[in-house]
RNA sequence: GCGAGAAUAGCUCAGUUGGUAGAGCACAACCUUGCCAAGGUUGGGGUCGCGGGUCCGAGUCCCGUUUCUCGCUCCA
């Protein structure tokens, strides 16, 4: 891959510029665990208020929920993550390849079907108009042959699931020839589960302990506080609860940076409709949301939705948000209209009625629920990557240079002004000082005094500062500085006293927030 | 888990056929310059991933091991 090389510059930056320490390091690290650093947890920070406002903040139906990670151990038989959330898996000794045993056996179902298919349409071409397809269907000896095939598959593969009965899965792959898709022998492991939800015990090691579990999504934690704030709140249908929180998936392997980790932060909104309406707001979220993210100008043609064919068993409709990594386009958030799946659920394990008096039509019902769900980690990877880079820069002797600069939208850079006395002398660093005293009330600043003042810009371009300000002497006879941005690294001149209200214009989230 | 590569200073790396660890950048102090990195002087920092073996002697050769990176699977 030709962006590869740009991916390991990029993690590589980094690190270098404290963003992102990779976890235990002095220990030799944790696999695919990483700690934001200095400049990272600024960012990130930035990145959660951006999303907070946009969805707390500015819609008057959605609220916020800050949920435990622990929660009551039936909540995940009743989401479906106990049973749904660990995956069987076979390799092929040839190969080496691996799969999950219950895709190859559908894969392989879904090709018998393909046959029958392939059977009805030579056979509509053949007698055209007189065509009957049912009659055909329970007449004709190879298509009868399949569909006993696919039954028998069904009955013992939907039977092997349901009792977690691995032998039998592998059983199924032997008795039906699957053969592996890449080497075509059927020399196959084992198939083996992997549960991907971290588990821990509750109270005293001893006796009595519970089994519980760190949550798979966040998502949970909001449908369980439903009736709560629902009620307490006097929320009316339709209304969104919105959380960004810790989640944790014991992944097999987790890999490409931050992009796939064990513990990851997720930004949710679960927003509760009337029944019946979820696919239109279902498109307006949809909408909604590619427009937050094209707000930020990091290029519209890096955004793309891709729409589910195959759903979640909780889903009636569901598209990712794609973001063209440098490794490719990746999901970066999904919308997922969950029906009235998890709510109902809860009810039937809970034995409480979860349910919304409709005033208007006086009926009770469950609400239908659609979801935004945004990987943070992988939006600030997303803001990183389209952030980096290298520009050739033409000086005024007319040699070439290189700087690398971040650019990162103003609103979400980590720090959004340096200080800078031109020299450490004649009372300039006493100037910057008392600058800087004013500005950190607003905004995130450094002070810096050291080297040269062009490898100071330098420094700040590379963590993104979006404004350097610089104390000459001349701000000594009339209180003004230079203001350089920091992708044109043009300066003006400004009075002291309006850099405030300057940088808040070109820093504050009101003009993202306005585009919605 | 399987397969492939890698591990020497904060970073990028060098280290000859085995002979007691180097460079550049970065960092700190001081001097100098003063609006777009790379001036001077001085200094700090490494049990060469870890463990064993061969050898008078191992960063270097052999064995083992750990971790990381990449691919296969899954997902936010």
């Amino acid at each position: 891959m030709a962006n590869e090389d740009q991916f390991k510059k990029i993690t590589a930056h980094a690190k270098e510029y404290g963003f992102i320490f990779q976890s235990s390091e002095i220990y030799d690290g944790l696999g695919a665990v990483y700690d934001y650093a200095q400049n990272g947890v600024e960012l990130k920070n930035n990145i959660k208020n951006y999303w907070w406002d946009a969805m707390v903040k500015m819609n008057e139906e959605i609220v916020g929920l800050d949920s435990a990670i622990f929660m009551h151990p039936t909540v995940w038989k009743a989401s479906g993550h106990l049973s749904a959330f660990s995956d069987p898996l076979i390799d092929n000794k040839d190969s080496k390849k691996r799969y999950r045993a219950d895709v190859l056996i559908e894969d392989f179902r879904e090709k018998i079907q393909g046959k029958i298919n392939k059977e009805v349409t030579k056979a509509k071409k053949r007698f055209g108009d007189s065509f009957n397809e049912q009659e055909f269907l329970s007449t004709n000896q190879r298509v009868l042959a399949n569909q006993t095939k696919i039954d028998e598959l069904n009955k013992r593969f939907v039977a092997a699931l349901e009792s977690d009965n691995l032998e039998e899965l592998k059983q199924i792959i032997i008795d039906n020839d699957i053969a592996c898709p890449v080497s075509g022998s059927r020399n196959w492991t084992d198939v083996r589960q992997f549960n991907l939800m971290f588990d821990t015990k509750l109270g005293s090691v001893s006796e009595g302990a519970n089994q519980i579990y760190l949550r798979p999504e966040t998502a949970q934690g909001i449908f369980v506080n439903y009736l709560n704030v629902q009620k307490t709140g006097r929320m009316k249908l339709p209304f969104g609860i919105a959380q960004i929180g810790k989640a944790f998936r014991n992944e097999i392997v987790a890999r490409q940076f931050i992009f796939r980790m064990r513990e990851f932060e997720q930004m949710e909104m679960q927003f509760f409709v009337k029944p019946g309406e979820e696919i239109k707001w279902y498109e307006h979220w949809k909408e909604t949301r590619i427009k937050w993210h094209k707000a930020l100008e990091m290029g519209d043609e890096k955004y793309r939705f891709h729409d589910h064919d195959k759903m979640a068993h909780y889903a009636n409709a569901a598209a990712d948000i794609e973001f063209d990594f440098p490794f490719g386009f990746k999901e970066l958030e999904g919308i997922h209209s969950r029906t009235d799946f998890d709510l109902k659920s809860h009810q039937e394990e809970s034995g409480k009625k979860i349910q919304y008096f409709d005033n208007e039509t006086k009926e009770s019902y469950v609400p239908y629920v659609i979801e935004t769900s945004i990987g943070l980690d992988r939006m600030f990877l997303s803001v990183l990557s389209s952030a980096y880079t290298e520009e050739k820069i033409t000086k005024d002797d007319g040699s070439t240079d290189q700087r690398v600069v971040l650019r990162i939208p103003p609103q979400l850079a980590p720090v959004k002004v340096a200080v800078l006395p031109l020299v450490k002398k004649d009372g300039l660093p006493e100037m910057a000082r008392e600058i800087l005293k004013e500005l950190k009330f607003d905004f995130n600043c450094q002070y810096d005094e050291k080297d040269s003042i062009g490898k100071r810009y330098r420094r700040h371009d590379a963590i993104g500062t979006p404004f350097c300000i610089t104390v000459d002497h001349q701000s000594l006879e009339d209180k003004t500085v230079t203001l350089r941005y920091r992708d044109s690294m043009k300066q003006d001149r400004v009075a002291i006293e309006k850099l405030p209200e300057l940088i808040e214009e070109l820093v504050s989230f009101k003009k993202l927030l306005k585009k919605l």
